[in-house]
RNA sequence: GGGUUGUUAGCUCAGCUGGCUAGAGCACCUCGUUUACACCGAGGGGGUCGGGGGUUCGAGUCCCUCACAACCCACCA
């Protein structure tokens, strides 16, 4: 035997990924329609885990399937620098060694930092080879790559132009540990406990929690119709402060709650989003009180240099001491933003920044979402992504890192508010028409970037790719970044080449941990896909990640189910042995394969029927249904059954076009294994299964069909007898004359495990109940009375079935609204279920006359 | 405060446009080593589909409502 008992996957995956790159397997074959997922870029810093082998194992099934069924399919892989998310990890090797990032200059940390991913960006690559990714790696695009560049560049200018993309001074949720400004988006709030001060402040009680940043108010706001507070508003109050009296205004406005605290709110407006915004309304200026390192500056006088907590704790002292500070609740609940990586507390910080116009650009793509010019998998997520998008925000795209894009833009070193576009973003002064302007130390937000990946990958605006790929088919991604990447894509996609950068949006939910948990470093329950690899190959971890699996849904990592698609593996491994040892010896060819007998087109008729479903399934992205139909009917069909009754009626050739086929519809799925068998079919030659395309299905004859079930009928319910009865040595028998019994005595007693079918004369015996055929087995007559009261409750079980469907017919209106078919169907049941009742009665009455 | 999703067998979950006796994997019980596979084969037990109401000839599937859970969004100082 050339196959090995068990599949052991390391020994042949590494080697059937070379195969499909060396023979360029994936590479687009220019025929039939085009077919284009590009992948998501994974962070060039750090090795891939379990959500992305859930990632990359549906859009590959999905590219498999498209390209056996001949679509035209180009998976384009990439990297993304990951301008943040980079920085920070190397910032950890940094701190390893003693050193922090301000110890260097932007220069020389983008270059230490492009060197690190250099060195570590293969391995990303070489896991997503593992997990089969059928990627054509000709087309791979790292963001950083020139092309990228430019186009990124290109889209700034010309939303610089539009007017969509301004300078201006906003508050920016600002991380004084890594001292950068996020987007909206990026962060994450927690209910914290942070004690709510009441102080006196001129006339009133205010409650804050943030007293510290007293030395930025410019105002006091009340509610307009507050009757308690009417005769301030519009009046300057004198306050006695910690550092003597001031004079500040009391402005009305509806933002404040009535409720809350007093009524009366001080306004911040340099360190508060709703305080920016009331300041806007009033026309109050801003003062800022807080350094980008935390610490508090000048204006706070005595507390200048303390970061805003150690202030906190020494502003309430001091408020204590001047006998301001009314009480204080140590029990208020408040939600604080944080950044997402370090869980510093993220301060507001009154910032010049690059912002982009988002209101204008969205509604093009509310439009398309509403026009359903996407797709969605769960559609539910449209209304989402609509939602988000009406109430999105300006997006400051500035990052006050080394690693990333540099902004392409120069200010005026004797004019601050010119601001010129130049593309030289490699020189730090650059000379215009006598002037002198300076480059903007930013870089973009790396999701500007990856924003534009679908049209900047396939080679906008001039290449075929993109003339012929654009918009793209099929696009999956993760729930969890629906919002900034999903429909960022769209907006700039749309506004870039006006149209939607994908037909497709697939969303898969996360992967949870085992115990139902969302899996997280410090909880210590990540999986951690190589080992699941290692252990247990590419194709079960493929077949585990997607089974039971819905989009946009979050479901538990299930070890079993991986442990599943393994057994599943060895399945189809040790099919292809058992046809590999019938035909040794024999000439087989499947290209001459013809069904001959009943068994043979019962099982295309399978085939040809499971082809059918799995298309359907896969054509709408039901993964996890496509795989329970491959599975069943590999498993449960040809494998239990078929391959069984080859046994006994062996047909070479239609045997061996039997195993192809089921590799094919098992190739998407188990890549690797499915590969691994076709590359030792001596007739395949030298082709690919992974080109292979699904042909129509041979044809077969439904009343042959008919007479195999008719053999699984026999076959069935004489192995229930058998086991329920526990007999040895039974056999089956019939009357003479009964030919279909005697043509097929031999498959069925293989098949039922029995000695044999004999023709006798005496009709002693317990007979069959569910088939038409006339037999029995040869029971003792007392084991045939203990089986007589099993069947007994089988009859009342059939009976409740029958009088079920006598109402279903009995009742008018379901025989004239129900489609015929089904009513039919109906009909039918009723005279097979009655036929069984018959049947049953027959042997309860025999086995009780005496 | 707004929104979305979920609640189906002991566990983890499928069930697409309403229509066979509601399924899978794992677990469980009985039997079995028949040379493809014990990572196996045969047989079996187990669910009033979260509660209540409605639409329909027919509801796990559609509508309403309640309860519980998870997630997302939002400017309560």
């Amino acid at each position: 035997m050339k196959l090995p008992k068990t599949y052991t996957p390391s020994e042949y995956e590494t080697d059937i990924y070379a195969l499909w790159e060396k023979t360029e397997a994936f590479k687009p074959t220019g025929k039939g329609e085009p077919f284009t997922i590009v992948l998501p870029p994974p962070n060039a810093n750090a090795p891939l885990h379990i959500g992305h082998a859930l990632d990359f194992s549906l859009k590959d099934i999905i590219a498999r399937y498209q390209r056996a069924k001949g679509s035209d399919v180009l998976v384009l892989p990439g990297a993304d620098h990951a301008g943040f998310e980079t920085q920070v990890v190397y910032e950890k090797h940094l701190a390893a060694d003693g050193k922090s990032r301000f110890d260097f200059k932007r220069e020389e940390l983008y270059a230490q930092i492009w060197d690190f991913v250099q060195e570590n960006k293969g391995v990303f690559e070489s896991q997503m080879r593992k997990f089969g990714t059928s990627a054509d790696w000709s087309h791979f695009t790292f963001t950083l790559d020139d092309k990228v560049v430019h186009t990124a560049y290109s889209v700034f200018k010309r939303l610089w132009d539009d007017g969509l993309i301004y300078r201006g001074e906003r508050l920016v949720n600002y991380c004084t540990e890594h001292r950068t400004g996020f987007a909206d988006i990026e962060v994450k709030y927690e209910d914290q406990n942070t004690p709510l001060y009441y102080m006196k402040y001129g006339p009133f009680t205010l409650a804050t929690t943030r007293p510290e940043t007293k030395f930025g108010d410019t105002a006091v706001a009340v509610h307009p119709d507050d009757e308690r507070y009417k005769e301030y508003v519009g009046k300057v109050i004198t306050v006695d402060g910690i550092q003597g009296p001031f004079d500040i205004q009391v402005v009305a406005d509806k933002m404040v709650d009535r409720n809350f605290g007093t009524g009366v709110v001080k306004i911040t407006p340099a360190h508060d989003q709703n305080d920016w915004e009331v300041a806007q309304r009033h026309s109050l200026p801003a003062i800022r009180v807080i350094n980008h390192d935390g610490t508090m500056n000048h204006r706070a006088g005595q507390f200048e240099g303390m970061p805003v907590k150690e202030a906190r704790k020494a502003v309430v002292e001091a408020l204590k001491e001047k006998e301001l500070l009314v009480k204080v609740d140590e029990n208020y609940q408040n939600r604080v933003g944080t950044c997402y990586k370090c869980g510093t507390v993220i301060e507001p910080m009154l910032m010049d920044q690059w912002f982009i116009n988002m209101q204008k650009l969205a509604q093009p793509a509310i439009k398309a979402l509403r026009e359903k010019k996407i797709r969605f998998y769960p559609e539910a997520k449209r209304a989402q992504t609509i939602d988000y998008l009406k109430n999105v925000r300006d997006w400051n795209i500035s990052r006050q890192i080394a690693w990333g894009i540099p902004i392409p833009a120069f200010q005026n070193v004797d004019d601050p508010d010119e601001w010129i576009f130049d593309e030289n973003v490699s020189e730090e002064i650059i000379e215009r028409d006598g002037k002198h302007y300076r480059r903007d130390p930013d870089v973009f937000d790396t999701w500007f970037s990856s924003g534009q990946w679908p049209y900047v990958t396939l080679g906008y605006p001039n290449s075929d790719d993109y003339k012929q790929r654009y918009p793209t088919t099929f696009m999956e991604m993760g729930v969890d970044i629906l919002y900034q990447w999903g429909a960022r894509m769209i907006c700039l996609g749309l506004y870039t080449t006006g149209e939607v950068p994908f037909k497709d949006l697939y969303l898969h939910g996360m992967v949870r941990s085992e115990d139902g948990r969302k899996m997280s470093k410090s909880l210590g329950n990540v999986i951690n896909p190589s080992e699941v690899l290692n252990e247990h190959g590419s194709d079960a971890l493929r077949m585990g990640i997607v089974a039971g699996r819905s989009p946009g849904d979050s479901a538990a990592y299930s070890q079993a189910k991986i442990v599943a698609g393994r057994n599943f593996c060895n399945k189809l491994w040790n099919i292809a042995r058992f046809v590999e040892g019938m035909l040794e010896g024999k000439s087989a060819s499947a290209k001459h394969a013809k069904a001959i007998s009943p068994a043979d087109h019962w099982m295309l008729s399978k085939l040809q029927h499971t082809t059918e479903v799995l298309s359907s399934h896969l054509d709408e992205y039901r993964v996890s249904e496509a795989y329970d139909t491959v599975y069943h009917f590999i498993w449960d069909n040809f494998a239990d059954w078929y391959v069984e009754a080859s046994k006994s009626e062996l047909n070479p050739d239609l045997l061996l076009y039997g195993l192809e086929e089921v590799l094919k519809l098992a190739h998407p799925f188990a890549p690797f294994v499915t590969e691994t068998i076709w590359q030792t079919l001596d007739q395949t030659g030298n082709s690919i299964l992974a080109t292979e395309r699904w042909d129509k299905v041979l044809s077969h004859d439904d009343k042959k069909v008919a007479e195999f079930e008719e053999i699984r009928t026999i076959v069935t319910e004489t192995r229930t007898i058998v086991s329920a009865m526990q007999l040895e040595k039974t056999a089956l028998y019939h009357a003479p004359g009964a030919a279909f019994l005697v043509q097929h005595a031999n498959l069925i007693a293989a098949l039922a495990h029995i000695e044999g079918v004999h023709e006798v004369e005496d009709g002693k015996g317990l007979h069959l109940t569910s088939t038409s055929q006339k037999c029995w087995l040869d029971v003792d007559r007392e084991r045939a009375e203990r089986y007589v009261k099993k069947l007994a409750s089988d009859r009342e079980g059939a009976e409740k079935r029958l009088q079920g469907l006598k109402k279903r017919l009995e009742n008018k209106n379901y025989v004239k609204q129900a489609p015929k078919e089904l009513v039919e169907e109906t009909k039918q049941q009723v005279a097979e279920t009655e036929q069984l009742i018959q049947n049953m009665d027959g042997e309860i009455a025999r086995f009780r006359q005496t």
